[in-house]
DNA sequence: GGTGAAATTTAGAACCC
DNA sequence: GGGTTCTAAATTTCACC
């Protein structure tokens, strides 16, 4: 996990992003295909396909799994507020939220509330014990919100691409 | 008296998971990798895979990009109350916020709301539009509240297995 | 960025438990 | 039914222009 020291080729050009939109659908097309999509040759294409995970562009390469084939069906939102705006509180808290492997994302926000956390569980009583550990055995935690998830309307994981 | 195994939909062992648990991380990884990994042959690892995917288990094969490094560095999120629970009005607003491009995530869920959207947009004049667009444009939206993210603590990837 | 050949990976068939 | 070893096809990768 080392830290990408900006680089000022972070340029994408048309190119890139007609590359990154088929990549963010299905990341197992033929670069083959891909350039014959795009007018360009296969190297070309892998050049840039490099290129773009080197300097972050492309984060990972992932297979995507349905929760509820799984059985880690329940999907909760949470809304987190906070008691004390100390950095080093806020730090620790970030901390505990994300070694939290049934925390599946969690954003710093503004607004109503200081965290959001998408939690995903196997059963109700899992959720529970999350938040006994994270939220009431957490001092400053004056407050939080849950919604259940009865239904993914959506479940897009890619960026909208022009 | 034969018991009804279920076999052929959604059973799965340990190494099916063990399977799940890398390409979540990497599904770039050759199935020889993986076969070394949890002691099995490729072939092997390679009908699991293609079972899985044909059961719907894993639902796509995506690459994962940095919504900062492709100028749409603004996400939100958006609790969205509606007015009325006629099922018809319910489903013209999935309609709705499913098509837009902009909302990469939508749930329905129970709580203090009806739906929870993830937005993501290169500027907040875009957001703006869009809620003209998907909430003020529908007389069923009662209200609904904004979080603007300002740090992605945990951007998940994988759901936790095991 | 393009062209070609080599290396790696995936896909498939035959066989065994 | 699932796993293993083999071979063929496809893809990725790396030389070079």
């Amino acid at each position: 996990m080392s830290e990408k020291p900006t680089r000022g080729s972070a340029e994408l050009d048309r190119l890139d992003l007609k590359i990154l939109d088929i990549l963010q659908r299905d990341n197992k097309t033929p670069q083959r295909t891909i350039a014959e999509m795009i007018h360009l040759s296969a190297p070309a294409v892998q050049r840039r396909i490099r290129r773009m995970e080197e300097i972050g562009v492309i984060r990972a390469n992932v297979a995507l799994v349905d929760p509820a084939r799984v059985d880690r069906s329940i999907t909760l939102f949470v809304e987190v507020e906070m008691e004390s705006e100390r950095a080093e509180l806020y730090d620790a808290a970030k901390r505990s939220f994300a070694a939290a492997p049934e925390v599946q994302q969690c954003y710093y926000v503004t607004g109503e509330a200081d965290f959001i956390l998408i939690v995903i569980v196997r059963a109700m009583s899992d959720y529970e014990a999350l938040t006994r550990r994270l939220f009431f055995g957490n001092n400053n935690v004056k407050r939080f919100r849950t919604f259940v998830s009865m239904e993914r309307v959506k479940v897009g994981l890619s960026i909208p691409l022009e």
